[in-house]
DNA sequence: GCCCGATCACAAAT
DNA sequence: CATTTGTGATCGGG
């Protein structure tokens, strides 16, 4: 059994596995799934940890606007609340059940290192948004400068700005850990997000930026928010092996794999006479015709061999042992390993790939041979070096579960929404007999059992087609402060005070990109049975950063009765409470990556029309499975709209960063601020908090 | 409505 | 500075 207290140092030299693949692949790793060590070392000495989601326990990410906060309408006695739920009704097979909120099972594995240097570059104690903000707790209003928000996408030039200083030193850039490899990713993808979302507003053909991954990777490179510029053979400090990326530059930035473009990144050593290439990394994604198939084994086709010219004719030539095939060749003969990156199709976005880093390999044999097109190509057998982690294989074994051919191991039941959702959440247990959680109700959204209402008054938009982004008629898309809060594809682009979606009365049809967190799951979910904290919730999807994964829907309680409740010392372990203290975490883009004069609210601080408590004890959704860490991967975002004529306010979570498939799904609980704040020892409901990170706060609830 | 191929506009390393 | 590398978005046809 895992030492719970703790890391374990002997596993961290150990150097495993990462991921919780233990159900399904026993070879698996049992580590953690956020902020872990690269798993084969490599992390540079000398430099300080880098904390995206440490801040000061003070620090206050939830705010309830207190003009607002004085209705607490009698309770009504009809349960008829804005969501007339369908209320289908799932029996465990067995009703005894594990908790959701235990302890978290997973020693983290992060480093302990030391901080604290007064360098003016990277610094766990300092805040993440670098030089220019220290956030610190905000009082509503402070942080909320009158800015240009009309949404005037041309008003942005895109990253020609010269203020913008690097909090990465200059030895971070050439040697990475796992803390910076998530800061640079996260940067990445909320500036593309961020491209998207002034994208949209345009119209077609007027000199569009058609490629916001390639512009975003343009500014992360030139603006130094990327690391391990130092080419290397083998592993990268910070990526671990079964992290999943959904575009080139992401592995680029992060220094796994150099070129933009092609498929074949090698080096000249320096000293080498021979002035050989050396093979350093291999992307597979479908472009040649490579041999997938097994999980450890990969033939590979070197490159070139097609020209495509201007002049939109394909030449199909031989290929030449020169470059990258010269490369492959060397490192065939040296025997150094190689990484791999194997990319496939996403199911879940159309039109896309991801990619998946799938370890070290070694290059056994090559040849030559005739392509379907003609021309010789060459050919290079790769083999996993074994006693990897499951990375690829994962990906392929869920596939046989979607399509059928096998069957997934440990399987309770196939749907515990009984077809509330509309994705089935399969509910498994490789780990011991129970049979289920205890006895709740499905209840696929928020029932608000009493009425609120709100001073503001309501008004739907009047659009009557599904509402587009730069519409500035559209009085939903004024309300976010003329900003569309999702992209085409439905992915959040910033944390933001407040998410106002279309409602009931808007005529916008529910296909409206305005209403991502109202359409229920979209990913295929599973519940499984952790080792020793109960049930929790991961995907058999790859979750986009950004990407919504479900509300938390229960029933929402009245305050005064929630506290009396507490008094009596019942314990409602399956509450959602805005009234904790929540860690303020950075999100969205540094400011100065790109020239706006408000990037985004830099300071990502909710604000919340009042104060929201909901139990998910006697109903609720895939949410209540969600276990606590103080290294999430999702966060929870306030989200309001309309129903009735009244805004009602929810709870909408979004992956923080990409998560790879299985990967346990944890939000921060929050501490409650009841009992004294940051008094571990009240009569309360906190619980002790196991999860091992350098970040753990020690305690949750 | 979905899948496939054609087309196009791009970035990094050297 | 030109060349070499293929991707990711979009659009039209089957």
């Amino acid at each position: 059994m895992e030492p719970l207290n703790g890391i374990d140092k002997s596993r961290v030299l150990d150097v495993k596995p990462l991921r919780t693949l233990t159900p399904v692949f026993p070879t698996g790793a049992q580590a953690p799934n956020f902020g872990c060590m690269p798993p084969f070392g490599h992390t540079p000495n000398g430099f300080s940890p880098f904390f995206p989601f440490s801040a000061p326990p003070q620090a206050q990410a939830t705010q309830h606007s207190p003009d607002l906060n004085h209705v607490n309408p009698p309770a009504m006695q009809t349960p008829a609340g804005p969501m007339p739920a369908p209320l289908r009704s799932y029996r465990a097979p067995n009703p005894s059940g594990g908790l959701p909120h235990d302890f978290p099972e997973e020693s983290n594995g992060d480093r302990e290192s030391s901080m604290g240097d007064e360098d003016g570059y990277f610094d766990g104690h300092k805040d993440v948004a670098g030089s220019s903000s220290s956030r610190k707790k905000t009082t509503r209003g402070s942080y909320r400068k009158k800015v240009r928000r009309n949404g005037d996408a041309d008003a942005v030039v895109l990253g020609s700005s010269v203020n913008f200083v690097s909090v990465i030193s200059p030895a971070q850039l050439e040697d990475g850990n796992r803390d910076l490899v998530n800061y640079v990713l996260m940067n990445f993808d909320a500036i593309r997000r961020r491209i998207c979302q002034i994208e949209d507003t345009k119209e077609k053909n007027t000199d569009s930026i058609k490629r916001a991954d390639l512009k975003a990777g343009n500014i992360a490179m030139t603006k130094k928010v990327r690391t391990n510029m130092r080419r290397r053979i083998g592993p990268v400090p910070g990526v671990e092996i079964g992290d999943i990326f959904f575009f080139r530059m992401e592995m680029c930035v992060v220094g796994l794999h150099a070129p933009s473009m092609a498929g074949i990144d090698y080096m000249t050593l320096r000293g080498d006479l021979e002035k050989d290439p050396i093979a350093l990394s291999i992307v597979s994604s479908g472009g040649y015709e490579d041999d997938t198939d097994s999980s450890d084994v990969l033939i590979y086709s070197g490159q070139g061999g097609i020209t495509n010219s201007k002049d939109k004719q394909v030449a199909v030539t031989d290929q030449k042992l020169e470059r990258g095939n010269l490369a492959l060749e060397r490192s065939l003969q040296r025997g150094n390993e190689v990484r791999v990156i194997r990319g496939l199709k996403d199911d879940t976005t159309p039109n896309s790939k991801v990619y998946i880093y799938d370890g070290l390999y070694k290059i056994q044999e090559s040849w030559t041979e005739r392509g379907k097109s003609g021309g010789n190509m060459f050919k290079y057998k790769l083999v996993r070096v074994s006693g990897q982690p499951d990375a690829f294989s994962v990906l392929q074994t869920i596939r046989k579960w979607k399509d059928g051919f096998s069957s997934r191991a440990g399987l309770v039941l196939p749907d515990l929404t009984s077809g509330s959702e509309r994705i089935p959440v399969s509910l498994v247990n490789e780990v011991d007999n129970e049979k289920g959680p205890a006895y709740f109700t499905y209840l696929p959204s928020l029932k608000y059992s009493k009425s609120f209402t709100l001073t503001q008054p309501s008004l739907g938009c009047k659009c009557r087609n599904a509402c587009l982004p730069g519409d500035m008629n559209c009085s939903c898309i004024q309300k976010n402060e003329g900003e569309f809060p999702y992209t085409g594809n439905g992915i959040l682009v910033s944390r933001k005070q407040l998410v106002y979606e279309c409602g009931a009365s808007c005529p916008c049809p529910p296909n409206c990109k305005n209403r991502v967190s109202q359409s229920g799951v979209k990913v295929r979910l599973e519940v499984f049975r952790t080792k020793d904290r109960g049930w929790g919730l991961r995907s058999w999807d790859p979750i986009r950063a950004g990407a919504f994964i479900c509300e938390y829907a229960g029933e929402v309680i009245d305050e005064a009765k929630f506290k009396n409740k507490g008094d009596e010392g019942e314990i409602d372990e399956y509450v959602f409470d805005t009234r904790r203290n929540f860690d303020s975490f950075k999100w969205n883009y540094e400011p100065g990556l790109l020239d706006e004069e408000s990037p985004n609210d830099s300071v990502e601080a909710y604000s919340i029309p009042y104060p929201l408590i909901i139990s998910a004890k006697n109903a609720g959704n895939v949410s209540r499975f969600i276990n606590h860490s103080c290294s999430p991967n999702v966060f929870w975002q306030p989200v309001l709209y309309e129903q009735n004529n009244q805004s009602f306010l929810h709870i909408g979570f979004f992956a923080i960063r990409h998560i790879p498939p299985l990967t346990e799904l944890t939000y921060d609980y929050g501490v409650s601020m009841s009992g004294g704040a940051g008094n571990n020892n009240g009569p309360h409901r906190k619980k002790k908090c196991l999860c091992g990170s350098s970040k753990c706060r020690g305690y949750f609830g």
